[in-house]
DNA sequence: CCGTATCACTGAAACGGTTCACGACGAAGA
DNA sequence: TCTTCGTCGTGAACCGTTTCAGTGATACGG
């Protein structure tokens, strides 16, 4: 049987102080040098912690942050919650990471579970960015938006999608492609999210044919819908809005025999550690995942503490060219 | 201004009833039939959610797992955590997932802060299974080993890695492969681990001419040691401890204008999604990801919720051949 | 009709910290 | 010498549950 914990009375005991003044003394505050070290001596002495549940109940605040993906099972978004994990770990927080399932409707229980396990903020890449509850929800702790902007919240970090979809579209038109499909994941309750909205006018501006075609989440989702988009009129090329979602066109294209670019070309958004790997190199719009990371850390961080006005980081694409579009003739 | 959360005492008021009984009528215990829907109402009335943290400090139960990864640089350690965190959210659980860096004593000081942040149990890809003060922490709170066993776990799901290796070196030998490389990640602290011991046995029975190498955590790092290993004297494969590393050599082979498997063979261990969309398709060892995350997660429930013998599961591997070993002549 | 279980519920003590209001003491300023 | 002020510490309340020991009832067997 474990022996019992030191509590902070013992050491309180110990040092012949006050509890008061140990729970001062261990955060520095208030007290005297001498007192401080006597009472850290006695504290390193008797194996003392101070134990993170009384402290949370007593302070209000858990040292977690929540991190809420829309759907873990795209990798650049596991590539995402890895980092912010680690980054948060390096500031003494944990990272609670939830994974929404690409459903708005759970995205919004897990949100509200997670206020209820009282993490201290939350970062979120949202499905569905303009649904009522954020704003509520912003209201009663600190949020902060990676991807698309979300009312109210303490920090956001976007990316400038409009200029990612036009960095693509315009990369494809200046290889000669016209008829263009796109591919994006599946969001039920948001059918005209920005994103769309961007490659629509973007394509009225550069002349394409664009079709868009939405896949399930999951590498076998994309490929699923992938194979059907490719066994139709087959377009000239595919711009997907997730490296994830391009791998499904890559194993679609295997099984129907079709080679990447020569009879299709594909275009991914992310750019993940795989796509370079791949034969062809798959030509992608990079974000630049680290920069979002530490961005993202360093506002829910700031906000959490209390600290900081709104602030938004605007996230600049660039273009990673390798092998998987063609030029047309 | 978020108007306070009720609490169990207003909820108390609102019923007439002692908080104590409200406790019970809310967990369904020892209180009538009609109180307990008396009370529910009110609770929803009022909008009480249970605080997480006064429970936990009450009862002392989180409803937190741990869950420490040797690395999560590596790809299909990132699935197993994504699945593991989804298994447990089933189990009205929340899972924290932290990261050792592929470092020992790092992975130590983690699993002691999971420890005292009083985690309900812990689930562990150790990287040092055989460190002394696994058994003692075992002694504090149920812990689940995955891939090798650790003394003094609650249960453990293992790899049959004798079988593994057997496998994966057997049809090396069997396509006439005799000088093979191994790349193994980084271990600082444990040289001699078990998955090594069973390389050199059936190396020495199938007489295969055995070179073994280390690569550091993450791609890159992969792709580092698989370049040097391939600038020398060049084994005609080589068989790497995850596909993670694997990925690294193929990095490595396109870097040094080498084919794969013309000039050098490759083979994996883990089967990770992406391993059948390189080109050519990685021959590897499947372990059965989804089976291990349900063992996992079935087992650290059964030891948190106190039930529980000591369980033991063993995962089978299996061979999943693809285009990345050549037939040698 | 009297013990004795059983049931439904209560009061109060944990759980282990933080924080607020206040006091003692010594030094500095008038 | 008498305020005034700042430093260092204390005692007690509090955070919101759970849980333990007990208390009236009511039912039941003898």
């Amino acid at each position: 049987m474990p022996r019992k914990r030191a509590t902070i009375r013992e050491v309180a005991q110990a040092t012949g102080l006050s509890p008061a003044a140990v729970s001062y003394a261990l955060r520095g505050l208030q007290v005297s040098e001498e007192t401080m070290e006597r009472v850290r001596a006695a504290a390193a002495e008797l194996g003392y912690e101070a134990d993170p549940i009384a402290r949370a109940l007593a302070s209000g605040r858990t040292g977690m942050i929540g991190l809420l993906c829309g759907s873990l099972e795209d990798l650049w978004q596991q590539s995402l919650a890895v980092g912010i994990s680690r980054g948060l770990r390096e500031k003494d927080r944990y990272a609670l990471i939830l994974d929404a399932f690409g459903d708005p409707a759970r995205e919004r229980a897990l949100a509200q579970q997670l206020r209820d396990q009282r993490v201290d903020g939350l970062i979120v890449q949202a499905i569905d960015p303009a649904a009522a509850f954020w704003p509520e929800l912003c209201e009663s702790l600190p949020v902060v938006a990676i991807g698309d902007s979300i009312a109210g919240t303490a920090g956001e970090v976007v990316f400038d999608n409009r200029r990612g979809v036009t960095l693509a579209l315009e990369h494809l038109r200046d290889l000669g492609h016209r008829r263009v499909a796109v591919l994006t994941s599946t969001q039920a309750s948001t059918p005209d999210r920005p994103a769309d909205v961007h490659v629509m006018a973007e394509a009225e501006r550069l002349g394409l044919d664009i079709e868009v075609a939405t896949a399930p989440h999951g590498l076998a989702g994309a490929t699923a819908a992938a194979h059907e988009l490719l066994s139709g009129r087959r377009p000239s090329a595919v711009f997907c809005f997730a490296d994830s979602i391009a791998y499904g066109v890559y194993a679609a294209a295997q099984e129907l025999g079709l080679s990447i670019p020569g009879d299709v070309s594909v275009m991914g958004y992310d750019d993940h550690p795989m796509s370079g790997l791949l034969t062809p190199g798959l030509t992608t719009v990079d974000w630049d995942i680290d920069g979002i990371v530490r961005a993202a850390v360093r506002l829910i961080s700031a906000a959490a503490d209390g600290g900081a006005r709104r602030r938004r980081v605007m996230q600049k694409p660039t273009m990673r060219e390798r092998g998987s579009v063609a030029r047309l003739t």
